[in-house]
DNA sequence: GCAATGATACAG
DNA sequence: TGTATCATTGCT
């Protein structure tokens, strides 16, 4: 079955004052739906223990918002695992799924309220010899899906509760000068058994620039 | 189409 | 304490 597109193409025109500049937490302190839009074309960085830089712009997000949410981790209440969804926003949610795939999101709204906004899908932008080392695969499949982003990127377990914002963060989310970004507004992936209507949610969000 | 691979969360 | 499920990936 082909994806439901609900919400149809937007098109969005952004001039950044300040480029390369790191977003801060009034970016995440946020509706989890407005952050998700606008962390497309946003650019991943995280530097090595060796100095080395990489980057990947984002393409494909996801949101989980709010323990009413039945595709959210916080369906059940606070847990140890969903703990971080309902801490800052601007902090990193890394966890551990399949028995061997991490996934990271970005924490969004304000603590208490658990809610989070899933990296899906980069294009690499720097840093692209380490994550063919990582990822031994064709480099059209270094970073396009959740798991594969992180691998590339060396995210895990470690990285759970990371503050992206903080003055010096080895990961962060760069703004940049943006071109006119059209994106398509569409349901979440891999839901399984979630019932209606959060099944149906259109709120995976992808650039389709870059298609 | 389905196996891999193990943490998570709920039932009992 | 047992077990169904899992915000996926890669191979058949």
């Amino acid at each position: 079955m082909s994806e439901m597109i609900t919400h149809n193409t937007g098109f969005t025109l952004r001039y950044n004052k300040y480029p390369m500049a790191r977003l801060q937490r009034p970016f995440f302190a946020r509706p989890t739906l407005t952050v998700a839009r606008e962390i497309l074309g946003k650019r991943l960085v995280k530097f090595e223990s060796s100095g080395q830089r990489l980057s990947g712009n984002v393409v494909e997000v996801e949101a989980y918002i709010g323990a009413t949410d039945m595709a959210c981790h916080a369906r059940h209440g606070r847990t140890q695992r969903n703990q971080i969804m309902y801490g800052r926003p601007g902090t990193a949610y890394v966890y551990f799924t399949y028995g061997m795939h991490w996934m990271l999101n970005f924490v969004t709204e304000h603590d208490g309220f658990p809610s989070a906004v899933l990296l899906r899908s980069v294009v690499p932008t720097e840093g692209m010899e380490i994550m063919r080392e990582r990822r031994g695969r064709p480099d059209r499949q270094l970073t396009n899906g959740p798991a594969k982003a992180t691998q590339a990127f060396g995210i895990n377990g470690s990285q759970n509760g990371y503050d992206l914002c903080s003055p010096g963060a080895l990961l962060f989310l760069e703004d940049r000068d943006e071109l006119p970004q059209h994106f398509a507004a569409t349901t979440r992936v891999g839901l399984g058994e979630t019932p209606e209507p959060w099944l149906s949610m259109p709120w995976n969000y992808r650039l389709l620039d870059f298609i």
